[in-house]
DNA sequence: AGCACGCCGACT
DNA sequence: GTCGGCGTGCTC
């Protein structure tokens, strides 16, 4: 027999390096007890890291004198299951990012440092049945106590005391009275009782065959492609199938955008489903967002919530997956790890052999073209729930047309009627700040940024240069700094010159502008929002906020200043998105009862793809933007993958990718390279980019070649000089 | 990425 | 004489 091998493990260490280190296992140890998915203490270089156990091995390259011991087991049971272990994986694999960095992205950020993985007791407060019989309106004098009461009427099984946000004064004085209890996690959760608190919304046959078709197949992956136009009431058929999977037991996952994550939307999905919720964003303390990803974990939490990188959320039982607005590009990381979590959304739903939805009302081109070869089912719900009907688009052609401020005289003539009528109008403009461009009028000197390629935005209420791809700020100063001129010019419209504008143009009506700059601070959205949906501003003037999600029942003309930004954007999606903003804008007016109408200012009024979309409808363009891509072999049609490179010496980026380019050529494949050329915008908050494009018919065939290149950057002399990355399925060029 | 080692300029 | 600049190399 053969001595007994000394037990090694392989651990996945969090670092820039594309493999797997070897450590040895303490001889007090049971090897048995490292189990993949399990994090352990290590020593790393002269630190200590937290790795993940990927497997044992017998034998090892590594010499003896190297070979480390790992110093602390911190897991009885993995926090990577068999199936998130292979998940991430395989994001790994297929997004080519190291290893070790792609498990600890994949954890909450507390389960990178080295603290088991243990749920801290909470208390959990819930009503007695003197509270369930308490009527609300005793409690018209403690508006704070009502609320609670009101929140908890909704949750059977107790909500976590971090989620009431109210003092403890407030919870003890209701216990005292005897209308609420306190239980700790520790103890079993109550079963759950209480019936939906809401009554379900009647639904149209399209809703209903898309709640059919799904719910014949509920234990088989199958993915569908909801397409329901705004207002269609797809959150609904969501809510339905919900209900259905958690009443057997199982759990779903919920993916949305960044921006469409709002207290309105959770709130509907706390009065709907009588079911623990698990909310994941990044407003979320690292404590509440561990709570939360454990109660997930434990199978506590039954429908969980959460932005990008919950598609990483454990779970035991799921039985459904959801990615709403799944044309979103906020679903995609933009920088480190680049998963699009839609995607790993789909591999997860494969997997485990569930259904999963991907909802938008202006689906991605993408999702489209896997409805087209059959990969996905197309549902679509074509009309608006209840009585609204859809807007009416028109292209407004501004050539020759006289303007004030990007105003044309004929829309300003609408907007007067429509808010003659009593209408509400929305003025949409992609530009945040006063003006995009500050220029001396004497010397011809503009304010630009010292670290990007780009100009400050002038921001008037705070006197203030912005540069919007930085952060960066500083003071105006009321005279030009190169010739001493006091003749400034504030050149192009933001919105907050857009307000003014407006404001002095329609003086009998209130302007209101909702962008980044106005709902920076907590809950100023939501009043923002209110004061829009009250009516108190008859004008809304804003950015990409005002077109998630929100509704304004009130708004009947919706006015897209400049459609042409759009058409000539740098990358071969911008007329997608382009389409997409239009849409997703349009959908906001005529909600009510009257018929909305949608004027979008263009110098290009006979741009094949905008008159589709005006002329026909969103199906149409996408029909027509297919066709191009397909002719230019473009993705969906072909794979891209990215390679970027950026330093603070200027001409090291191209210095690396252009020995990539030769590296790449020489390997003599059929893979298309594209530059190296700098970045659209070559520095950037003090950095300089470039990239080199790889294009190519046959996914494997890309991803063959770049396994054989990453070991050879990593041993270049010119890669250690820059930061290099891989982007596959690259969504913006930028 | 971190972190140390290593060999050249202006300072307590 | 040394503190520290960032080039180079390594991490089981």
């Amino acid at each position: 027999m053969p001595p007994a091998e000394k037990p090694i493990a392989r651990v996945a260490v969090p670092s820039p390096l594309y493999r797997l280190f070897d450590y040895r296992v303490p001889v007090h140890i049971d090897a048995a007890t490292l189990q993949p998915g399990v994090r352990v203490l290590v020593p790393f270089g002269r630190q200590r890291v937290v790795g993940v156990v990927t497997g044992r091995v017998a034998e090892t390259d590594v010499a003896a004198d190297k070979l480390k011991t790992i110093l602390e087991i911190l897991d009885e049971q993995p926090v990577f299951d068999a199936h998130l272990f292979a998940l991430v994986e395989w994001t790994a694999e297929y997004y080519h990012h190291p290893i070790g960095d792609a498990f600890a992205t994949a954890l909450p950020v507390l389960l990178r440092k080295p603290v088991a993985n243990k749920r801290s007791v909470q208390q959990y407060w819930s009503l007695t049945a003197a509270g369930r019989r308490l009527d609300p309106n005793d409690l018209v004098r403690a508006p704070r106590q009502a609320a609670i009461i009101a929140q908890l009427r909704h949750h059977a099984e107790g909500v976590p005391r971090q989620d009431l946000g109210v003092s403890l004064k407030v919870l003890n004085t209701l216990r005292d009275k005897g209308w609420i209890s306190e239980r700790l996690t520790a103890e079993p959760v109550q079963p759950i009782t209480v019936k939906s608190p809401e009554q379900k919304l009647r639904l149209n046959a399209d809703q209903q065959q898309a709640i059919d078709t799904i719910t014949a197949s509920l234990d088989c992956f199958n993915a569908c492609l909801l397409e329901g136009v705004t207002g269609s009431g797809k959150t609904e058929v969501y809510l339905q199938l919900i209900e259905t999977v958690i009443a057997q037991q199982r759990q779903v996952l919920v993916l949305v955008p960044e921006i469409g994550l709002t207290p309105q939307l959770v709130s509907r999905f706390e009065k709907r489903l009588a079911a623990p919720l698990a909310i994941l964003h990044s407003g979320l303390s690292d404590r509440q967002r561990l709570d939360n990803w454990q109660r997930a974990q434990s199978g506590e939490a039954r429908v969980v919530i959460g932005t990008r990188s919950a598609v990483f959320t454990p779970l035991t039982d799921a039985g459904l997956i959801i990615v709403d607005e799944e044309h979103d590009i906020s679903l995609k990381q933009q920088e480190g790890f680049r998963y699009s979590a839609r995607d790993l959304a789909v591999w997860r739903a494969h997997k485990l052999n569930i259904p999963i939805i991907l909802g938008s009302a202006t689906p991605s081109l993408d999702s489209l073209h896997n409805v087209a070869r059959q990969r996905y089912r197309l549902l679509h719900l074509p009309e608006r729930a209840g009585r609204a009907s859809m807007p009416k688009l028109h292209l407004l052609d501004i050539r020759h047309q006289p303007m004030q401020d990007m105003l044309s005289e004929p829309l300003l003539k609408q907007m007067q009627s429509h808010l003659d009528r009593g209408g509400q109008v929305l003025v949409f403009l992609n530009r945040r700040g006063y003006a995009p461009v500050l220029l001396c009028h004497d010397c011809g000197w503009h304010a630009d940024c010292n670290r990007c390629d780009a100009r400050m935005t002038y921001h008037q209420k705070h006197r203030q240069l912005r540069c919007h791809h930085c952060g960066q700020q500083r003071p105006v100063t009321p005279h030009c700094p190169d010739c001493g001129s006091g003749e400034l010019i504030a050149i192009g419209q933001g919105t907050e010159r857009m307000e003014q504008t407006l404001s002095v143009r329609f003086p009998e009506h209130t302007v209101l502008r909702i962008d980044r700059d106005t709902t920076r601070r907590k809950g100023s959205l939501q009043t923002a929002l209110q004061d829009a949906t009250s009516g108190r501003a008859q004008i809304l003037v804003g950015t990409q906020i005002l077109a998630k999600g929100h509704h304004f029942p009130a708004v009947t003309l919706v006015a897209i200043v400049d459609a042409d930004q759009g058409l000539f954007g740098a990358d071969f999606r911008s007329s997608e998105r382009m389409a997409q903003l239009i849409v997703q804008v349009a959908g906001r007016a005529g909600r009510g009862e009257q018929a909305g109408e949608v004027i979008i200012q263009t110098h290009q009024p006979d741009h094949p793809l905008l008159r589709q979309l005006v002329e026909q409808d969103y199906q149409a363009f996408t029909k027509m933007a297919l066709q191009e891509r397909s002719d230019a072999q473009l993705p969906p049609y072909s794979h891209l993958a990215l390679l970027r490179a950026e330093a603070t010496q200027a001409d090291a980026p191209m210095a690396f990718l252009e020995q990539a380019q030769q590296w790449a050529a020489d390997l003599q494949t059929g893979i298309q390279l594209w530059g190296p050329l700098p970045a659209p915008m070559e520095r950037r908050a003090g950095r300089y980019r470039a990239q080199l494009m790889l294009q190519s018919s046959q996914r494997r065939e890309l991803h063959q070649l770049l396994n054989e290149l990453i070991p050879q950057f990593e041993s270049s002399k010119l890669a250690r000089k820059v930061r290099w990355s891989i982007d596959v399925d690259p969504q913006d060029m930028l």
